[in-house]
RNA sequence: GCCGACUUAGCUCAAUUGGCAGAGCAACUGAUUUGUAAUCAGUAGGUUGUAGGUUCGAUUCCUAUAGUCGGCACCA
């Protein structure tokens, strides 16, 4: 997908394009007033306030004729440089553009650009004239707060995107529409790997067999791997009582994204939005040596978390969801090397994925919003320092984000872009200074008194749920043979001569451990051909008079129309070796 | 939660200005016994998301509500 942020003279021309639509709104809305026109990834947008007026989706089609006209004027686009002074003269009555040259040095030049009737305050730089600017779509329209603050006006935003030619516009738009092809939710409805229900709740996601199959799979797949790093793996209760998160400080920080509280016999329960604090209470229990850490203690874990009805995006966001968790207790002088194990955990994970469309994140505390934050400065920047060191040491790239941290602490996050672009994160490595305090969580050291640990959350998979549903849109439903709920289909020509040799094939299938079966269905054989296709699945296993003869199989592979012959025993040992290489 | 939109059979979609709600696929029944992407015929399937309202009459107009979608905000 085109990145119109970064490339430079995609850049400039989608800049242009938004003052071309401004130009066009106050044709439209002479009370329109404008905040900021910034091209983004997907193309560029307008923040315009219009008074009490709203854009509705018709409005699109008016503003973009509109649009055409003020392009066919061919107008030049002039730039003009004044004094601070003079703008805030100039545009005294507009309270937007006087935020802006408010906020810009004194005795700067702010520059303007005006193109027939219409001059907007910016920093340029613009294309040459209005001519150059055909090709455009307006994509969609939403009410965005002023500033990103919920607690500001509404202003309306209209997206759109603009291309040097139609015929790459046209392209453009049809890549677009092909990423709708592989939105998770779309693959998980046409393949049957989960649902949901009016009725059972927003946001709460049922997996159907298909659906479990593949959790069962990677939740085993994941701890075995955490099994073979000195792992433990425990369960621990989805009902708390309230008294837990005041503890751990949760009630405070995280109130409004559970469930609502329950109350009986007098006391208040709620359903753990996470289960991190249930594992500080495990450690707890018991005296732990100095020589006994690193403790991991991990969970597969049911956690809920009352998401705001918007924010609620197929199994990528859910109100329940299952965390691939873990907390790794350690010694401070064991810090670095536990993050870099997880590190590595985390690269091996997604090369057995194949995974190549990813990036580190270091998350950094915002220090203007300190209040939202537990701990004191020193401790924050020794240990975003201390996340830093650890990724350049690894050579891992990595990009940093201030304001992304967790209210406990620094992480390192993976983030993943969903096939809408939506950045998202699958796996996280937190450092935690605060929950060993508030829990007063303890070791024995090597003189014999009682020291405090350090916690170190992370999850690889970061919820199976989001895990899965960046496997379907990166494989497009097309799942690694491993993976596939059901591997094989097997396919008598004739059901009524070949169906006992196809259930012999079956059962030495199931011996390997394969998810198969047999298509014996009164159907012309092209009929379950193209449904074993159209359902994705990875082998199709035709057998008929030849087969039967040579004791042999003919294999078709999804995706592809070679047919290859082969026998038996070499088919199955194939099988094997393919879903043991996790190929 | 906020702004905008959508919701018709299991699925994908139709239905002219308010006038008897349709099609394809799937399902079921029968015939057909199949060599790599749809064999033929028939049957059944709906309080048009839900609850109100306007009207002689509502899938269509209005109100509320639920769910979904695109953004915004949020995202340990």
């Amino acid at each position: 997908m085109i990145n119109f942020k970064e490339v430079e003279s995609l850049n400039t021309l989608n800049h242009s394009c938004a003052h071309l639509m401004a130009q066009a709104v106050k044709h439209l809305y002479p009370q329109a007033k404008f905040w900021v026109g910034p091209v983004v990834e997907e193309g560029f947008y307008y923040d315009i306030d219009l008074g009490d007026d709203v854009i509705r989706d018709e409005d699109l089609a008016r503003i973009e004729k509109e649009m055409k006209k003020c392009a066919k004027d061919n107008k030049r686009i002039v730039r003009k440089e004044i004094s601070r002074d003079e703008a805030l003269e100039q545009f005294k009555d507009d309270p937007y553009k006087v935020d802006l040259i408010e906020r810009m040095d004194p005795g700067t030049n702010i520059s303007m650009y005006t193109q027939g009737d219409f001059t907007d305050l910016c920093r340029g730089p613009h294309v040459e004239s209005t001519k150059l600017l055909k090709n455009f779509k307006l994509l969609k329209h939403s009410g965005a707060y002023w500033k990103g603050d919920e607690k500001n006006k509404v202003l309306q935003r209209i997206y759109g995107v603009c291309l040097p030619t139609p015929e790459e516009l046209e392209a453009h738009l049809k890549d677009l529409e092909d990423a709708k092809m592989r939105d998770h939710r779309k693959l998980g409805k046409d393949l049957s790997v989960f649902m949901f229900s009016e009725t059972i709740g927003a946001g709460l996601p049922m997996w159907l067999p298909n659906g479990f199959t593949i959790r069962r799979i990677l939740s085993d797949y994941i701890m075995d791997k955490e099994l073979a790093q000195g792992y433990v793996h425990v369960k621990t209760p989805v009902v708390v009582n309230t008294k837990l998160y005041k503890i751990s400080g949760h009630l405070a920080h995280y109130k409004d994204d559970m469930f609502p509280i329950m109350e009986r016999d007098g006391e208040q329960f709620c359903l753990r939005p996470m289960n991190c604090p249930e594992h500080m209470i495990m450690y707890r229990s018991t005296l732990h040596s100095y020589r006994d850490l690193p403790v991991r203690i991990a969970e597969i874990a049911d956690d809920f978390r009352f998401e705001a009805s918007g924010a609620l995006t197929g199994i990528e966001r859910s109100r329940a969801f299952v965390q691939n968790d873990s907390h790794i207790f350690c010694r401070p002088d064991q810090i670095a090397d536990e993050i870099k194990n997880v590190t590595k955990l985390i690269l091996d994970v997604y090369n057995d994925f194949h995974f190549e469309n990813y990036s580190f994140r270091l998350s950094l505390r915002d220090p203007e919003n300190a209040e939202k934050y537990f701990g004191n400065d020193e401790l924050w920047q020794t240990s975003e320092k201390q996340l830093r060191e650890i990724l350049t040491e690894m050579n891992v790239p990595f990009y940093e984000a201030i304001g992304e941290a967790a209210f406990y602490g620094p992480k390192i996050d993976v983030q993943v872009r969903s096939a809408l672009g939506h950045d998202v994160t699958l796996s996280t490595i937190q450092l935690d200074y605060q929950l060993p305090e508030r829990f007063e969580l303890e070791y024995v050291d090597n003189t014999g008194s009682k020291v405090r640990p350090v916690v170190i959350h992370r999850a690889i998979l970061g919820s199976l749920d989001r895990f899965v549903a960046f496997l379907l849109e990166e494989t497009k439903g097309n799942l690694p043979l491993w993976l596939a709920a059901k591997q094989a289909v097997i396919i008598p020509v004739s059901p009524e001569a070949h169906s006992s040799y196809a259930n012999e094939v079956l059962l030495a299938m199931k011996k390997i451990g394969m998810r198969a079966s047999v298509d014996s269905r009164n159907e012309k054989l092209g009929y379950r051909v193209r449904e074993a296709q159209t359902s994705k699945i990875p082998v199709e296993v035709v057998v008929g008079e030849g087969e039967m003869k040579d004791h042999s199989v003919t294999v078709r592979r999804y995706g592809s129309k070679e047919e290859t012959k082969m026998s038996l025993d070499a088919f199955l040992d194939a099988m094997i070796s393919e879903i043991e290489n996790r190929l």
